[in-house]
Formats: C-alpha cells, structure tokens, sequence
DNA sequence: GAACGTAACACTAACGGTTAGCCTTTTGAA
DNA sequence: TTCAAAAGGCTAACCGTTAGTGTTACGTTC
C-alpha cells in the first residue's frame, strides 16, 4: 500500500485551494452571510458537492489553515526537548499564533471572523476541539493529573483567543501566561 | 408606561413551557437528530414561527434555562456582600450549577447534551456568550486588569464545564479552583 | 501497456432549520 | 368602547447540507 504521492494528491490540494481562495474573496469583498455556497462553488468553478467534500461546513471555509494550529500546539507538547519546561513552551507557540493573526495577510480574515456572528459560534467550537487535542497530548505527557491537564489544555487556547482579542496582545499574553504559569504550579505536583 | 404584569405574561411563559416539554419528552425518547422542528411544533401545538420566536435555534430547546445561568455567575459578583472574597464566591455559584446538572431531573439531558455533537458544540458557544458576560460584570465591579477579569470569567466558565465532565466533580473543583485562585492572585494586584 | 479499482468530481433532487410576509386573535390601556 | 400592540398562525421560500448516481482520471497490477 504505497502512499499516494503524485499528481492526484496535488491536483486535490490545487482544488481546495481554489475553493478556499474563491471564497475569502467573496466574503472579504461581500460579507459572509451575504455570500452563498452556491456562489463561492461557481466562483471556483466546482459543483457544491465537491465544496463540501473539501470542508465540512461553509464556515470551514474561513479557517481553511485550522488544521495546522491543533497540530502545531500538540507538537509543542510531545516534540519539545527534554527538560523543557511545558508552560514555556506551549507560550512560544501560543505567541507565534497570535503573531500570525495580526498578519498584514491574515488581520482581515481575523476581523471578518470577529464581525461575524457564526463565525465566532464556530470558532468557539473549534477551540473546543483544540483544547481537547492538546489535554490528549499532556496527560499522554504524565504531566500531571486528568483534570489539571485538561484545565491548562483550555486555558491555554483560552489564552490565544483572549490575546488576539486583547488591544495589546503582547502585554496581554505577559499577563495571561503568568496566570497560568501560577495555575500549574498550583496543580502540577511534579514535573521536569 | 406601565410594564406589562399580566395574563399576557403568564400565557407568553406557558406556551415557552409548554415548547420546552415537548422538546425535551421528544428528544429525550428519540434522540435529538432523530425529531425535527416541525414535530416538536406539532406536539406543542404552536406553529413553527411561534417556536422561534420563543427559542432563537432549535439547540436553545435544550437550553431552556441558560438565560439563568449568566445571570446567577453576574449576581455573584455584582450582589455579594462587601468584602467578600472574589473567587471563593464564584466558585460557590459553579459549585451550585454543577451539582443541579447532576441532579435526577437534569441528568438525562445533560448526558443527551453529551452526546450529541451538534449541542455541544452550541454549548461552547453559549459558554463564550456566559464569559463575556461574567467578565462585563468583573470588569464593572474594577477587579483587576481587563485582561485579568476577562481570564478569570473564562477560566470560570471553563471550570464548570470541566467538573461537569469528570468523573468525581467535587474533586475536580477543588483542583480546578486552586488553579483558578493561584492565576488570580498572580495577576490581581489588589482586591477587598 | 492494458485492464482494473478507486478517488475525485459532477449533477439532480431533496431534506431540515430558519425567516419573511401577511393575516387573525387576544390583551392591556386610554 | 376603542385602539395599538403583542402573540400567534399560515404559506412559501431561502439556504446549508446530504443522499444517490453516474463519469472521469489517476495509480496499481498483471
């Protein structure tokens, strides 16, 4: 069972990327509610079946990179060096997000999403989701209790969305990772 | 003008009542995919519209009371006696909530709610709307930093949602509100 | 390199939640 | 009694989403 490395992967990338290209520019240009599937599938010139076959939902479609951030903070857990502190680390990874949202690339999908109430609805969703990833990762970590796991799991994408919201997201993270810092040590008995 | 204490108060009330029931005894013996609006409409005997103009999306069935919950957490704050203890209150207030969810009455929906995708994720949403609200209310009160209120509210709302979901909820609220206590005190400088 | 299995895509039609538009009844107040 | 507004009802539609069914193009295998 070969992995399918060649033309027909790319080709199916090729069209996701269209999908999600055609339909940031709608709804930068338009609004997101004022944009319906059925335009954004013609604009990219796919049936709206195959839309769906690429993202699960029409607000799936904003947060077409959303994959990478579960992935990215999962691995600041099981891929950090021995001996490295934890919070530390997930901070890094937390801050490197919240840099990217300011983005000049990406600060208009971030303001649509903020304007848009369905949009927050889901990505609320979406955090969930996230933060049971990551708490999967820290109690695979032995870090320290079920319970404690998943409270810094949620807290700290808690701490992502409250620092992108946050007039100065720097400062805001100071403050925010400090709190938390101070929560684990509360609850993690013991730790490298 | 006079705010409207009458009959057409109490018949608005019943017919919200009269919908919840149906819902719930629908979703409850069939699962809630399973029933659609316009049956739980046709077994409350109301039309359609008159159904959401009382509940804003079918999931809001399921979350009848919600409109409390918010309220009881900003009560807490804002209605405590001076020089009360901030976190302890509001760990008071969760501690009530989850173990109404526990109760036999509530349980049987709380364990739908579970396992339904489609309630949890509203759920999550509906916890974001609880913490703004709850952070409105810490900020008004001049607690700490806005980032630090909007933390602690998210972080209380959290809390509810973890304990509700372990397995011995007394004990996660005691570790969750240590954690909760160590982060406010790292970032609130000072508080009665 | 020819045949085959399958992944990707298209098309149609429908389902289910939600809303707009308009009308009737009930209620509280002047 | 009269009247304005609230509550509810009916119809029809919109829109996101999916099932069902076929077709094409790719990767594999002999």
């Amino acid at each position: 069972m070969p992995e399918p490395t060649g033309r027909r992967e790319r080709k199916k990338a090729a069209t996701r990327q269209k999908i999600a290209d055609a339909a940031r520019r709608l709804f930068l240009e338009r609004g997101y509610e004022e944009v319906g599937i059925r335009e954004v599938a013609a604009e990219a010139d796919v049936a709206v079946t195959t839309l769906f076959s690429h993202f699960p939902a029409k607000e799936a479609l904003v947060f077409a990179e959303d994959a990478g951030f579960a992935r990215r903070l999962t691995e600041a857990v099981t891929g950090r060096a021995p001996d490295t502190p934890l919070v530390p680390a997930l901070r890094r990874e937390v801050e490197a997000l919240v840099r990217h949202c300011s983005s000049d690339e990406a600060a208009p999908v971030y303001h649509l999403i903020d304007t848009t109430p369905a949009l927050r609805q889901y990505e609320a969703a979406m955090r969930q989701r996230h933060a049971d990833a990551l708490a999967t990762a820290l109690t695979g970590a032995r870090a320290g209790s079920a319970t404690a796991c998943r409270a810094l799991a949620t807290f700290t994408v808690d701490a992502y969305a409250l620092a992108r919201d946050a007039d100065e997201p720097g400062a805001a993270l100071d403050e925010l990772f400090a709190m938390i810092e101070a929560a684990w040590a509360a609850a993690g008995p013991g730790r490298p």
